[in-house]
DNA sequence: TTGATATTGATTCTGATTCTCAAAATACAC
DNA sequence: GTGTATTTTGAGAATCAGAATCAATATCAA
């Protein structure tokens, strides 16, 4: 993803955040970074591994749940709930707010915004006498050739 | 809730599919149906204080999440996540499908439904070759006069 | 009423995430 | 660069909601 981003832009944002806070530029920080500005959601536990057996096999996954906590307070992650028994992170650094369109037959995963839609939970919300801050609209489904799922996933990524 | 409902047709409904399933209506599984259809929302532990205060003593938690599990296969209940450490169950005995609007500075929950934003939705998911089966829409913020909400809901319940 | 079968409550287990803490790494002043 | 205060790390323990176990008990059809 980003082919062109040479890191060193997200790093001096993660470094200032960090100096900022009297906080340090670990190895392991970077690392993580780095892997995970690659996909677009991910878990603690898929990215531990990932990092585990590609970069650094000492690597703890207390310290991959920290640092993914870092970066979403960063504003660089964010946590998702697509099913109750995992926390996936949203890598958001180029995105704006978006929400999530899910296939039950394969992973893929899409991103979508709906202005509209949007306009309307707000015309619903003020209808309650509500002021809104923030929301989650997932919408889950299959692809409707599905067969083809799996494989089309397969070489896209997650 | 529903003050007319003399439980009868309820409890009826729940032997109904227990006999069919060669299952047992228990003194357990009465009380917790009958303690559930009188809220809108609430969690195990809350139905479990709530059965054990004023009704079995001896009442078993693990009992509580079989029986609302029950409930949800049944189709009175519903599981919800508004946030990530405890799941809601929602009577949706009396219900169509519906969406929340919920109060982060009280416990106020609000239901809705709004056909245009399901529209949207459809819409949305065929404009991506997406077969929608289920979906999720959850609204978070606060009323807008938030200093009465605590008691506006005291009196209201859950 | 009986006896086969399902249910219960106490308890243990599970799995994801956080916490603890001693050892190691980092940053900053000199 | 060195020294040192401070933060971070990895291993493992702790946590917490919820599910699984299992012997004792309740239900129900015959
Ligand atoms: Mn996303
Ligand atoms: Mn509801
Ligand atoms: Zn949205
Ligand atoms: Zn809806």
């Amino acid at each position: 993803m980003h082919k062109g981003s040479s890191l060193n832009k997200e790093v001096a944002l993660l470094k200032r955040y960090l100096t900022k806070n009297h906080l340090k530029l670990t190895q392991q920080r970077e690392a993580i970074l780095e892997a995970f500005l690659k996909v677009d959601h991910i878990t603690a536990e898929e990215l531990y591994r990932e990092i585990s057996k590609k970069k650094r096999p000492q690597m703890g996954l207390a310290t991959i749940y920290r640092t993914l906590n870092l970066l979403c307070e960063i504003g660089i992650g964010q946590q998702r709930h697509f099913d109750d028994n995992r926390t996936i992170y949203d890598n958001v650094l180029h995105k704006k707010h978006h929400d999530h369109l899910i296939c039950n037959k394969c992973e893929k995963i899409i991103e979508f915004e709906s202005p509209a839609i949007e306009r309307l939970q707000e015309e619903m919300a003020a209808r309650h006498g509500f002021t809104l801050s923030n929301h989650r609209l997932e919408l889950f489904g299959h692809c409707i050739d599905w067969k083809n799922c799996r494989d089309w996933q397969k070489s896209a990524g997650r």
